[in-house]
RNA sequence: GGGCGAGUAGCUCAAUCGGAUAGAGCACCGGCCUUCUAAGCCGGGGGUUGUGGGUUCAAUUCCCGCCUCGCCCA
């Protein structure tokens, strides 16, 4: 109701302020009076126009209140301070509407695609990529709770040099063939091992392997590049090594993340932008623009080169040297050209499409496909993800530059509303303070000791895997539940965990705004207490203890408010308080709809633990099975439920599910 | 060398397009379980917002210089 009541505010000011001054505004900057006695919503605008009226900003708000009339909803407005507006909504009308429907946002008629998570898949998945995931994962449902059509991808550069570099540690440290890889793969099943924590440790070695041996370390870099090559070729048993292993990961961290509710509707991989040749379509379509020139001299020379953004580009008479390389002189492609051509599909620019294959199911039902080089039978209903609005990349940022090369070829090539809708989705890494590093067991050089955090590493096998830790945390919230509800059943005990630990997690995870770094920490990420998803889980439940006790629903308890004039239990200090909770329960869509205008879905973590601690104290407050007034125990019972829907939508908008008891 | 980000309470973080007395959590101190669950509530101490200037009715927020740290690029 709160956005609602916000948009009537804009309207009847907007009027006001045109009849009587001739100013026309754009927007109406609205803030909050410093406590709810004060009034429910704060116009700071006689500031802004003191300087193009002329006049005091004290007189012009005198003015302004003198004018507006009667606004609906509104039962007055207040010049307060060296000139806000304060403006005050008639509580009882609001907390009707409120109790009687959800506040929504209007239709969209976007399509969005949003890429997140994109691990390599050459190992297990770590805290860093659970924060993309998490981050990713709760965008999407906030866009589908605005409305918007969203198709969800994570991208497998499974032709890379990550996972080349897997093969390697297979083929040649532990000298197998396709057939060995077979049999490992199988044993590690067997055994009941996951096959992404082995290829770590793999991964670790051989990286270590490349540097170990100076005598030795041209000709392992040599195979790093043939067995790349290889892998980009196709065709031949490397690739083939590469493809059942990689797959096989990706499978893994199709499961890890399901743990955490997070699905997909689409892997498309490298090595299908390579096999039917997005590249070539999209050279041939950025000559033709004109973004790529092939430089003739300088250090660049025999190369295909783009200006690089917000530089001068070529004067004419000496070669660029800033631009960016796109096709090396010996015909190979950078990363950025190829991530060029797939950001083309993503906009329908290319004029090539995937091959579609169905590669999972979830529980729910949904399906996730995998691109290929040729569809699956179309009776299978083939989807189509290429034709995206707006692209919203979750990458993290440090990958600022190459994110920002691509949307600049975009722009070059004319296509400035695919740039503009273009959102690289940048987020701040997560690294291990120094002592969580050591509760490991790795060795951490004394100058590492001394810095805030330490940057995790792949390749040095440095990091907490994401199943670890999620184990750590529903470990750790099952041995609360198993002393809290020893009456439970088994599975019941477990299902309450593994919802505490995901609560945990998620928050945890989007508590921090985006370029903050996580210095990573057991101790707080383990945290069930205060500004936590378990706190708001708890207030929850609470609420729910409430109307099974009193024998009714918070469906029941919100029709009940209806004959009820509440205005009397508003009034007053005790009045103020229980309206200042409706207050926040109403905003939940204005967040949202900020959350999403600000790519920042701190703001909906934050937001949700308010309206938890809010009530919270409402609950120690007030006794509501006890009260005695039947009308004011149904404003009550209205209160609690209207808190308890409202938190329930948030914590669903970031994945988080409350359980039953806890 | 260039680009981006950060510096706020002992610690970890907030602070909407520049707005009223800079807020939370943790930690610490003191209260509250015979009540709808104490994963909770109430109270307390704790700040020259890195630093020096500037812009204005108003600066943690915008501009310039400097210091420190992180990341990216050559």
């Amino acid at each position: 109701m709160y956005r609602t009541y916000r948009q009537t505010l804009f309207e009847s000011f907007r009027a006001v302020l045109l009849e009587k001054f001739q100013v026309e505004i754009p927007r109406l900057t609205v803030e909050e009076p410093p406590t709810v006695e004060m009034g429910d919503y704060a116009l700071p605008i006689a500031f802004e126009l003191a300087r193009t009226l002329r006049k005091a900003p004290r007189k012009i708000a005198d003015e302004l209140v003198g004018a507006i009339g009667s606004v609906p909803g509104f039962t007055g407005f207040e010049v307060a301070g060296a000139g806000y507006i304060n403006c005050r909504l008639d509580r009882n009308m609001a907390a009707q509407a409120l109790a009687a429907q959800m506040e929504s946002l209007p239709q969209a008629l976007e399509f969005i695609l949003v890429e997140h998570t994109s691990i390599n898949p050459n190992k297990a998945a770590h805290v860093g990529h659970l924060r993309n995931s998490i981050l990713g994962d709760t965008l999407v449902r906030m866009l589908r709770a605005a409305n918007y059509q969203v198709g969800v991808q994570n991208y497998i550069d499974n032709t890379g040099v990550q996972v080349a570099d897997v093969v390697v540690a297979l083929v040649h440290l532990q000298h197998m063939n396709l057939a060995g890889v077979e049999r490992w793969i199988g044993e590690l099943a067997a055994r009941g091992e996951r096959i992404d924590y082995a290829c770590w440790d793999l991964y670790a070695r051989v990286s270590q392997w490349y540097e170990s041996d100076p005598e030795q370390k041209e000709a392992r870099k040599q195979l790093r590049l043939d067995t790349l090559h290889a892998l980009e070729v196709g065709g031949n048993e490397t690739a083939a090594i590469a493809e059942r292993v990689s797959t096989a990961i990706v499978r893994r961290h199709l499961q890890t993340m399901q743990r955490l509710g997070i699905e997909y509707d689409f892997l498309p991989r490298e090595s299908e932008i390579l096999h039917l040749h997005f590249w070539n379509a999209a050279f041939a379509l950025m000559k033709e623009k004109g973004v790529l020139y092939q430089e003739t001299e300088g250090k660049n020379a025999g190369c295909w080169v783009m200006r690089r953004a917000g530089t001068e580009g070529a004067d004419g008479e000496n070669p660029d040297e800033e631009a960016k390389v796109i096709v090396r002189s010996n015909g190979t492609v950078g990363y950025v050209g190829k991530d060029i051509a797939y950001h083309l599909w993503k906009f329908n620019k290319l004029g090539l499409d995937f091959g579609y294959h169905l590669f999972h199911i979830y529980p729910d039902g949904d399906r996730c496909w995998i691109s290929s080089e040729h569809n699956d039978e179309p009776a299978s209903g083939l989807p189509h993800f290429g034709h995206a609005d707006a692209i919203y990349n979750v990458i993290d940022a440090r990958q600022a530059d190459p994110q920002n090369n691509v949307i600049e070829a975009l722009r070059g090539m004319g296509f400035t509303k695919e740039a503009d809708n273009y959102h690289h989705f940048s987020y701040e890494m997560v690294a291990l303070t120094p002592r969580c590093a050591m509760e490991l067991g790795y060795v951490i050089s004394e100058e590492d000791q001394g810095r805030a955090y330490i940057e995790v590493s792949g390749r040095k096998g440095f990091g907490v895997k994401a199943d670890d830790l999620i184990d750590k945390l529903i470990a750790s919230a099952l041995a609360e539940v198993n002393a809290r509800h020893p009456d439970l059943s088994e599975d019941e005990r477990q299902s309450i965990a593994s919802k505490i630990a995901v609560g945990a997690l998620r928050y945890y995870m989007l508590r921090y705004t985006r370029n903050t770094v996580i210095a990573f920490d057991f101790q707080d990420a383990l945290s069930f207490e205060g500004e936590t998803g378990p706190y708001a889980q708890y207030a929850v439940v609470r609420a729910a203890n409430i109307f099974r006790k009193a024998g009714t629903t918070a469906e029941e308890a919100l029709r009940q408010l209806d004959p009820i004039d509440a205005a009397a239990y508003f009034t007053g200090e005790d009045g103020d308080s229980l309206w200042e909770l409706w207050l926040l329960a109403s905003k939940s869509v204005h967040v949202l709809e900020r959350c999403i205008q600000s790519t920042e879905p701190a703001y909906l973590a934050k937001y949700a633990f308010q309206l938890a601690q809010q009530f919270s104290n409402f609950y120690h407050r007030h006794h509501i099975l006890t009260e005695s007034d039947p009308a004011r125990k149904k404003v009550l019972l209205a209160t609690v439920a209207v808190a308890q829907r409202e938190l329930l939508r948030a914590l669903n908008w970031m994945g988080i599910e409350a359980p039953d008891v806890m």
